[in-house]
DNA sequence: CAGCTTTAGCGAAATCCTTCGCTACTCCCC
DNA sequence: GGGGAGTAGCGAAGGATTTCGCTAAAGCTG
C-alpha cells in the first residue's frame, strides 16, 4: 500500500535529500556512493530507500532515461522551512524569537555571522516601518 | 535490556518533557492528565513511557516519596541546545548562521522582536570586540 | 546473441516507537 | 487485617523505519 504523502523526512530519508540538494539529479548509484561517505549500508538499501521516498513524494523519478535519475521533489529552503517550524512548535512552543534567541546565544555565533543577521533585520525593520 | 541512554527525545518523549517542564516535578497520574489534554492514550502508556524515558535518562525519579515523583532530567534549554545543534547539523549543513537567517526572513519574525534580537546581537558584538 | 555486469524491485527480517492488557503491589479506610 | 482504589511494571502487539537477500530485467561486450 502506499504511504502518507509528504510527510517529514526521516534520519535516512534527510541523507538523501541532502545528497540530491547537494549534487542534483542523480542516479540510485550515485546516491549510493555518496551515502557511503556517511554510513556503510547495502546498494539495495539505497534503492530501496529511494523507492520508499518516491512513494512519500519526497524525490521524483525521470523514467526516461537509463539508468533512472532521482532528484529532490523540493528545493531545500522549502524543507528547511517546514523542519524548521515544527522544531519551533514542539520544542519552543511556538516561539519563533526564542530559537534565535538561543541560537544566537550560543557559543558558535560568530561575530561575522553577527555583523550579517544584524544587516538583515536593519532591512526588515526598515521595511516594517514603511508598512 | 537497557535503551541507549540519552538518545534524542521522540515525539511523545517531548511532549511528556514539556509537561515536565511546564509543571515541574510530577506524578505518572499527573503527567498523565497533562497529556490528555494533547491526544487520548491510557494511563498504561503514560507509565510506560516514564519508564522508557528513565532508562534514557531523559528523566529522573524520586522513589522515596508515594506515588512516586518524576521530573526532567535536563532542563529545557540544555536539551532545546541539542535539539537546535542536531537541526543545524542535519538540516542546515552546520551553519547556524543559515538557520537563524532564514528563521529571521519568516514571515512571523515580529518587529518587536527584531528588537530584541538586535540588542542581544548587539551585546554579543561588544563582549566580542573586548575580548 | 551468450554471458557478465549493472540496475530495479519485492518481500521479509530487524529494530525502534508507541500502545495497551493483565498482574502485582501499595495505600487507605472501615 | 480485608477490601476497594489507585500505582507500578512486564510482556507483547501494532506500526513505522531501515536493512538486506534474492530475483528479474536491462545494458554491455565480445
Amino acid at each position: 500500500m502506499s504511504r502518507p504523502p509528504a510527510s517529514e523526512p526521516t534520519e535516512v530519508e534527510l541523507q538523501i535529500l541532502r545528497i540530491l540538494w547537494e549534487r542534483g539529479p542523480s542516479t540510485a548509484r550515485q546516491v549510493h556512493e555518496a551515502l557511503q561517505a556517511m554510513k556503510s549500508t547495502n546498494y539495495s538499501t539505497t534503492v530501496k530507500m529511494l523507492g520508499v521516498m518516491l512513494e512519500k513524494q519526497l524525490v521524483a523519478r525521470d523514467d526516461s532515461v537509463r539508468p533512472q535519475v532521482f532528484q529532490a521533489a523540493h528545493t531545500r529552503p522549502v524543507v528547511q522551512r517546514k523542519m524548521l517550524r515544527r522544531m519551533v512548535d514542539t520544542v519552543y512552543g511556538g516561539s519563533l524569537k526564542a530559537l534565535v534567541l538561543q541560537a544566537l546565544s550560543s557559543k558558535e555565533a560568530e561575530s561575522e555571522d553577527l555583523t550579517e543577521i544584524r544587516a538583515l533585520i536593519e532591512d526588515l525593520e526598515a521595511k516594517e516601518g514603511n508598512a
